[in-house]
DNA sequence: TTCCAGAACATGTTCTGGA
DNA sequence: TTCCAGAACATGTTCTGGA
């Protein structure tokens, strides 16, 4: 009986052996790169992708799973419950088959389906043209030791204060309303307006879902949203109109124009190639840390002047998310990718107040941007 | 507004809003570990293990686990769900309390139990003796590198292959028999000797549910068999009959050496003095290895001198088998404990190796190996 | 308001059976 | 015999509501 053994053919040999008992290693799941046997509803995949795609594909339409992190998520073997949505659509690329389904309904009716598909032409380039993505999202590798999992999870939570999909499919559905519309009656200014005030109105949730933001007392909220609201409401637009594409209509451009004035659309234009890279959870990050910025320069300002109760309070919020996000940069970026992209984000910053220094005398932006603020400060409970 | 901050002091800002906000790591799950912040069921545990503890609490009597590792499984984050049986017993152990289910039997049954528990008292020293186990069985620590995941799902894939708490309550039930007799009537030679074939016969799990015992040719399967069936069988009694105490009987020793010889049993019994801190794990794997063992010193045998056909795929078996071994007791034991336990096995061979000399003119043993060995030729299904 | 048992939902694993 | 869709079961997560 022989008693050990060191040398590497051994290895070799019980490698044979587990694979010819145990149909083990073989292959990699092709959504989550899990060790996979078979192919299931046509793609080599895990058994428990097998059975999300299963339980999901065809309710795809029903219930349409968001992602909250800019639908760039990567999806492995141990983030995969994390984004159903890009775990989905990543079931979808790597090949899987609805059609595969047993008594699927997509079987019977995807004639009826390409046919209804073929209606729908009216939309601009969409929203997830690939050349406007940055490189790969990678925020659920919890692996990475950048990030603690209590940072993740912080972050993970304020990207879902800020909902940018709501806003795309309000643009949407604007621009197919625009459609069917008479040419002549198309983007007028009225409706453009109110699109734009609905808009702004859904950077509310910037505040009311922050709880950082809500255990601040009353009067500083208050004096916080008079300063800054100006620039969660520009940058938010800007951000939209360019990310859906709507900006290059020229009829919605000239409107814009007229509302808020040449210049400063122009600027505005420019100061977004700044951030142009970056990924849509940079975005929401610095509209977060800018929720929480005394910057107090701009001449128009209802209460210019006031003083906060607590600064130190705000500022240690502010100083947390300034962490995360510069952990965030790091992360995703490599440091020294970090600290131009973070640089870039301070020169945006003063782009933006200098088109928010045009715009102050524009009637249609100032009251705009008021009833905003009149509209938050309703919605938020009163803090003692 | 601040851009960046290195300071420790911010860190614990960030600590204390993060348990603000999402009241996070506080304290850590009795049972597995994981991060926890409820007390559930009276002791502070995870949801994942509350819910289990809900669901398999009270059916404990009906499904009863059962743990295929010796009841000796650590759990933790990552392998609780592997065994189930070892994780309920932690829960109990960690304090959590039936009576806490809503609804729960347990609380109105309560005082019928407590009767019930005081008439069983008819065992002997049970096999869960605390004294008797080694130390802790760490077999579910994926995180270790010795073992790689495959290596591990092999181990716990031979470990089922033999079950020795089948025969623990083989025995129980046998002494609770015999002790239910009239004084005079109990162990009988003639039910002592049944009890051991059956014994013996149990251990026919060891080749039927081996896959590579299975792939050999039925020649070689055969010679194996008759080579090595009285080694099994040997250590398999004596293991058995010392775990559950039964040979602290002095009526059943008795027996055993009228059966078998005065001298081949205590042989035996010093030859478990050998490996008499090791775990059941161990003693699995001991006897897998012997199943794939061309060692043939034996006078008494059937077939002496046949030559196997493949003896290089016999030896690419055990070699698998030794490293495994081998990997499993460094894991448990640290490298220069597991050399030690190593040759102790070695030298425990030989041990068991002259009290089956002994043996082999008894023919109550001869017979019994006999039969047994046809039995398992019998169902075995045959190779070409 | 906080605690925590439970419901409802989501995900993962193992086994079966038809092609 | 192998492949793979699905059933049945097991486990994990999130939210609700009563004390």
């Amino acid at each position: 009986m022989k008693i050990l053994i060191n040398d590497s053919d051994k290895l070799t040999n019980s490698l044979t052996i587990i694979t010819r008992r145990s149909k083990e290693p073989l292959d990699k799941c092709k959504v989550c790169e899990a060790p996979a046997i078979h192919s299931n509803f046509g793609v080599i995949c895990c058994s428990p992708c097998k059975m999300f795609f299963k339980r999901n594909a065809e309710l795809q339409q029903v219930r349409h799973f968001i992602c909250g992190f800019g639908d760039k998520c990567e999806v492995n073997m141990n983030n995969r419950r994390i984004c159903s949505s890009c775990r989905l659509t990543k079931c979808f690329a790597s090949g899987m088959k609805i059609e595969l389904i047993r008594g699927s309904r997509s079987k019977k009716n995807s004639k009826k389906r390409q046919k209804k598909n073929t209606i729908t032409k009216f939309n601009l380039p969409t929203i997830n043209d690939q050349s406007q993505k940055s490189s790969t999202f990678n925020l659920l590798q919890f692996d990475q030791s950048i990030l603690t999992i209590e940072q993740w999870n912080i972050l993970s939570y304020l990207f879902n204060c800020f909902d940018e999909q709501k806003q795309f499919s309000l643009i949407n559905q604007f621009i197919s309303e625009q459609n069917s519309l008479p040419y002549k009656f198309r983007f007028k200014c009225g409706s453009v307006r109110q699109l734009i005030s609905l808009l702004t109105s859904k950077t509310q949730s910037l505040f009311e879902k922050n709880h950082d933001f809500y255990s601040l007392c009353t009067r500083d909220r208050s004096i916080l949203l008079h300063r800054i609201m100006k620039y969660i409401a520009v940058i938010n637009l800007s951000y939209i109109v360019q990310q859906t594409h709507i900006i290059n209509y020229p009829s919605f451009n000239k409107i814009l124009e007229n509302l808020f004035g040449k210049t400063a659309t122009l600027i505005n234009k420019q100061a977004f190639t700044l951030i142009n890279g970056f990924d849509v959870g940079f975005l929401k990050l610095a509209l977060t840390i800018i929720c929480f910025s005394t910057i107090d320069y701009v001449i128009y300002e209802n209460i210019s002047g006031a003083n906060f109760i607590s600064v130190k309070r705000i500022m240690e919020i502010q100083d947390l998310y300034i962490e995360l996000t510069w952990r965030y940069l790091v992360y995703e970026y490599s440091e020294q990718k970090a600290i131009v992209h973070f640089s870039s984000f301070i020169r945006f910053i003063f782009a933006v107040h200098n088109a928010i220094i045009l715009m102050q005398n524009e009637e249609v932006f100032t009251s705009m941007i008021d009833s905003t603020i009149e509209q938050i400060e309703k919605t938020l409970p009163i803090c003692i």
